[in-house]
DNA sequence: GGTCGATGGATTGTCGACAATATGACATCC
DNA sequence: GGATGTCATATTGTCGACAATCCATCGACC
């Protein structure tokens, strides 16, 4: 066991890398906190200078912060104007659900394909464990392990692309659940019987029926989401009405040349 | 409400916003640039200082840069070792056309309920002219008017998260066809009639035949991408084989405190 | 009276210097 | 001889200061 051992761990993958964490990560973790949990409410102005002050590091690592969450779509940065936190209109719900059908249907025919053992049995894990969640965890612990289930579906897919469109998705997806099971406390949606169903068909690799499975998976959580949701979506702060249009992108006009 | 001549152009839409470019937009112009057309090469190391020397600006601009061209998918981040240029692997291609057409699907769906009658005639314009373009114009013009068609489909589509996905492979089908239509100079490709006929079938509001018309369109252009291109992919500078995984992925790990 | 132009204050964009980190080569030890 | 620990070097991450830009307010003018 002194020769080979390593080379046993890194082919097994029963290792993962490392995340390289720097300032700028830990200070986007802490703002995307404080706005999916709503202490930022939509509207809401973020000066850098605020932040790095209210945090003890330099504007920097703010500014990087700044640039992933407008990645993500949770601010919305404007040239010289800084971030504005991004509003939970229906329209957002419903551009968020309507694009997740697309990505979801292509992640779950290519997890078909290329799930490993592992991913089908810690999906299995997770699938297990929300029921017991749904009665005895937060709304929050809920929301999550809704959202790392879908996201290991993703994974699964093995498609790099696909993946950083989830992450668009992601943010938005665990604010929606959370606010949701929040102001409507009977949380114990019957989705999560739904993820059980869907990893044995996939491990079964009866893909016509999965794809059937996830469209009506999302289609209801959108329904659930919508019906709970065209009241407590106007407690936005101050008068911002999600910039005209599609402004808020940051100029990524691409190779306009 | 106010009444006033201002509102009038706004609502009419006859306007559309000037874009806000900054340094480093500039700057990540320029990289692109050099990326797509092959003059920085998959594998090649981008450091900072010499692209900041070489453009004669600081480097956050080019930092800032750097972030874009990495959320664009072209080169690829790890933390305190730079970026790195990525690769034209068959796997790469296969990775963006299964993707669009998960999302050119949506786009056309969507682009059928909501495009205006201006974004038909711009959507026929380009159709029209991409056959004379396929004789007179040079390989880049070709391939810029083609991009520029799917890219107004998708701003008809009103989608903004979308819009944002398809930005991640824009760039990279550029790059396809630029580098395909180099190699291979009769790129007369057939494509360009499938353009003005899905412009009509999206007008006729046929949304199962514009759906089954842009599946042959792209599955089309990926077989025409993939049968030049098994061969001029390995022209990688040095061993920086597209990097572990998806290590570049920033933490974004949702919710974890 | 309403529109247009100038000014002040606040906020972001850019810069250059410094600190922290990863990497590869070298020397050392078993 | 092979593996391990140490160190120098190159490169990125972070910082604080300055410049450029935008927005709101106010005053002048038709």
């Amino acid at each position: 066991m002194t020769s080979t051992v390593s080379d046993d761990f890194n082919e097994a993958k029963a290792l993962t890398a490392v995340p390289h964490r720097v300032l700028s990560d830990e200070v986007a973790d802490r703002l995307r906190e404080a706005i999916v949990t709503g202490r930022f409410k939509p509207g809401q102005h973020l000066r850098e200078a605020e932040i790095s002050a209210a945090l003890q590091v330099s504007r920097s690592p703010v500014r990087d912060a700044f640039a992933q969450l407008g990645h993500e779509g949770l601010v919305a940065i404007r040239s010289h104007r800084g971030a504005i936190v991004v509003g939970l209109t229906a329209q957002d719900v419903e551009e968020v659900y309507t694009l997740r059908a697309s990505l979801e249907s292509l992640a779950v025919r290519l997890a078909i394909a290329r799930a490993t053992p592992e991913d089908l049995s810690r999906l299995r894990e997770l699938a297990n464990r929300m029921p017991e969640a749904a009665a005895r965890l937060s709304p929050r612990e809920y929301a999550e392990l809704d959202v790392a289930f879908h996201d290991l579906v993703y994974q699964a897919a093995r498609h790099d692309r696909l993946y950083a469109c989830w992450t668009m998705l992601r943010s938005h997806i665990f604010r929606f659940l959370l606010t949701r099971n929040l102001v409507n406390p009977d949380f114990s949606e019957v989705g999560h019987r739904e993820h059980g169903e869907l990893v044995e068909t996939m491990a079964a690799h009866d893909t016509e029926r999965a794809l059937e499975m996830i469209r009506v998976h999302l289609e209801g959580a959108y329904a659930r989401l919508i019906k709970g949701y065209v009241e407590p979506l106007d407690q936005r702060a101050d008068g911002a009405p999600r910039g005209p249009g599609s402004d808020s992108r940051t100029g990524v006009d691409g190779s306009g040349e």
